[in-house]
Order: C-alpha cells, then structure tokens, then sequence
DNA sequence: GCAAAAGTGTTTTAGCTACACCCATGT
DNA sequence: ACATGGGTGTAGCTAAAACACTTTTGC
C-alpha cells in the first residue's frame, strides 16, 4: 500500500497548529489531549489530514477555526516547516506533517473538538520545559514555532496579531515581554512603536484603565515589516521563568 | 488509489531545488530540462521523489549531490517551504513538493542527470523575469527561494556559502552585490565583515589578484547569524539588471 | 496628596554613511 | 609613472539606551 512503485512512496499529510496567544501576561500554546491512537490520551498539537483537493494552508485553516471557532482569515497563520522524520508517527502509510504557527489575541476557553478528550492553553514555557512530554516530534515543532514568533516580533508587525482590534501600546509592550521574556523600556518601546510608519495607527479614543492615565488606543497598521527592526539583544535583563507557576 | 479512506488523501512527495551560485559576478540557478511527462522538455528545478525511510532533508541532499556532483554536506541547504496547490501537478496521486534553498560555490559546468535531457546555469534576474516560463510552480517556488536568500544576507553569514574555501572580502562583497542586485561601499564592507565576531577568519596567506595589492584570505567562521544585521536598505544606488544580457 | 500607568525630554553612545586617503602589486 | 584593487581614517548623522521628568487618572 505504502509503495507505488519505483523509488517513491505515497504518504499522508497533516497540518499541525502551533496557536499562541498571551493570557495574563504568559505566552500560551493550545494543547489537545488526544482521543484516538497513537499517542491516546497524551497532549498533543491540535491538527488534521490533509484532504482532497485542499492546500495545506486551507488545512491548517479549517482546523485553526474549528479549534479556536474563529474565522482563520482574521488569524495570523504561516508556515513553519515540513516534518518527516519516517520515525516520527508510527502509522503506516507514513504521516509527514506541515507546522504551522498561528498568533491569536486572548479568546477564551477552548471547547475540544471531535477528535480531543479536551483542549486547553498552556504556558509554552512549562511546555517547553518538558512538562508534557507530547506525542509525535510536537516538541521539536513547538520549540520551532516559537522561535519563529520571537524572531518575527524582530522584524515585523505581527505584534498586534497577538492583541484584540483596539489595544494601548501598553499592551503591546506586554506582547513583546510576554513572547521574549525580557523587560522592555516603556519610553523607548512607546517612541519606537509610533514612529514607526504603519505599524499602529490611533483611533482617536482613548480606555481607562484600573489605575492611571487614560491610553491611547490603536489598530493595525498597513505595514507588514519593522525597519530598522526591533532590537531583542540589548541589556534587558531577563525576566524568572515565567507561568511555570501560573 | 488517492482516496484512503475517511477525509485523508494520499499523496506524492517531491523535494525541489532552488541551487544558486554566482558565476561571473551574476546570481545563477541551476536548471534541467525535463526528460519525462509531464512538462516534457520544459526548464524545471531539479528534483525527486521522497523514498521509503527517508527524511525530506535526505531526499534533497541526494538530488543535491546528484545534480552538483558535490557531497551536500559541504553546501548550505534548507527549507522553503511546503508547495501544496492541487493544480501544481497534473499527476494522480497529487504530488506535493518541499522547495529547498541551496547555496553553492562556482562549480562549473554542471552534468545532466538521469531524467533530465539538459542541465544548466542561468540567470536569475533572467528567469525571474519568464524567459524560461518553468514547469510546476517552479517560478512562484524561485521567487521565494531568490527571496529567502536575500533576506537571509542581511542577518546570518551564509554569504561564505557561495564562496570557495578560501576567500577574499572583495570576493564576499561581490556576493552581496550580486545577490541584492545593489552597489555595496567597500570600506564600510571591509570593516562591517572583519569587525563582526565569528564572520570571517584570517588564514593568513594573501592572494594575488591580477591587479593590485594581495589580499587577505580567509575561511568562513563559526558565526551563524549577523548582529547588527548587514544592512541593505541604506541609500545604495540599484545597479543596472545584470545577467540579462550574460 | 499618593499611587499608578501614560507619555515626553535629554544625554550619551553604538554603529553606519560618505568619502578622503594610503598601501602593495603588475605593467 | 600609473592603473587597480586592498585596506585605514575620519567627520557627521541616525537611532537606540538609559533614565529623569511631566501628565492624567482613581482613590
């Protein structure tokens, strides 16, 4: 079944879902506990087969919004990278599977979709950290994506991927802390943000908060790159492991 | 035979190249013309089948090596991406291709390999702009590949990849001039590359260019990425659109 | 008034641009 | 001598780092 003939051998394809987003200041991953075999019963990163006549992207897609029951247009998503280890999913035909990175603002409790006993966000620090020990190579994916994120809060808008429709620079700031783990000046970053051309652009309105002075809200701008880039090298001393404990 | 059951469908994998290398001063890609249907005796990037208990990355390093005559891992080889259109390939089962990016010196005049009638350098600039009209989606897969690369200079020293072991810094400049299509200043160069940690290692010899002093050579350092990246976006004037004419 | 968060001003420094200049070699 | 490419010096600018300071709210 797995040989066609010749050198080749025909496999199934997957798109796996690393969904981040920050709730209370931690960055968080969306876990599934898997219902079916392998893996059953173990977290794992919610995804699914590639199916007839699809792209991958209109795979990942399809179950980013059934995880989330978000809209996956309103989503940033992306391509991580192609997994093929033959020793990575032990069904046969073999199973290769495409990581994709998604980044959501804050949406609430998942509800488990059909294939999940449940679903949850969990800090990816502890998840990093091994703490679930998750099914397949989702490790290695997860440890990927994440990266990906920090280095494209770098050299890109994709901050305000993580945050609601309005959000204050303040919270902003909170994004980046949250995903690189490090403090960051709030004058310089308030500076940098809004002369950056395109990257916010105010509303006009303003939020209260608990406490202090009314903020300024924005939305996105049109710009998709930062340049020059946001610099995540300088002496920001770091912060404890964060959500560990959350 | 595609369908294998429930909403999974069973594909091919192909792992495609994107091989570039400079050869008098022009950024040059690697092409082949097509022995078998489909696209029969159309330019394509080289390429091939995934086998049984092979990673995508083996795949792609063996039609490396087959394609150069180089052992891949002496050449600098990585992802793109994942190329999924069901209009990409007229074949059944539906073959899905992971586009690599790789990074070679001058190797001379390539040899074509078994199911390929021609194999040869060309142009980008050229290619990118239809002259060939490449099977697949082989020019939306180049662009990206030429794309990747070039954002790749800015903030990691794999610009020595196109380099021979030994290599001069005008010879290194010549690739950043090549590779972004831009004039680069020399002194600045000569001074961004030797003061950057790990960049560039002297061996100590000199080498004697036709004219003028002897220059230093050097071998590729330990240094994997660039920081403060080499900038490419700062007031250098475009150089005419070379190759077109090579 | 005090706490707290938003936002501005200011000094210093790193690193880059632009371009003048010197060096070492072949013809 | 002079052409050619290698390599250094330096003035000026941009933008970031560091941190003091002012503003606007709730209590």
């Amino acid at each position: 079944m797995a040989m066609v003939g010749r050198d080749r051998v025909a496999v199934m394809v997957t798109a796996d879902l690393v969904i981040l987003t920050i709730r209370s200041g931690t960055l968080m991953v969306l876990l599934v506990k898997r219902d079916n075999e392998p893996f059953k019963g173990r977290f794992a990163l919610p995804g699914g087969f590639l199916r007839d006549q699809e792209t991958i992207e209109k795979a990942a897609a399809r179950e980013l919004s059934e995880e989330t029951g978000v809209r996956a247009e309103s989503l940033h998503l992306e391509q991580v990278r192609l997994y093929s280890d033959p020793r990575r999913d032990p069904r046969r035909p073999r199973v290769l599977t495409c990581a994709f990175l998604a980044i959501a603002p804050d949406l609430g409790d998942p509800v488990p979709g059909t294939d999940a006993q449940d679903a949850l966000w969990s800090p990816v620090d502890a998840v990093l950290a091994g703490t679930h020990d998750l099914a397949f190579d989702h490790d290695t994916i997860l440890a990927d994506a994440v990266e990906q994120a920090r280095a494209k809060l770098e050299y890109s808008t994709i901050a305000t991927a993580f945050c609601q429709p309005q959000f204050t620079i303040g919270e902003l700031r909170e994004v980046y802390e949250a995903v690189w783990g490090v403090d960051v000046d709030r004058p310089n970053f308030h500076r940098k943000v809004t002369g950056s051309p395109g990257f916010v652009v105010p509303t006009g309105s303003k939020r209260q908060q608990p406490n202090g002075r009314p903020a300024t809200l924005y939305t996105p701008g049109a710009a998709e790159v930062l340049s020059p880039p946001m610099l995540r090298t300088p002496r920001t001393r770091a912060r404890p492991l964060s959500g560990a404990d959350a």
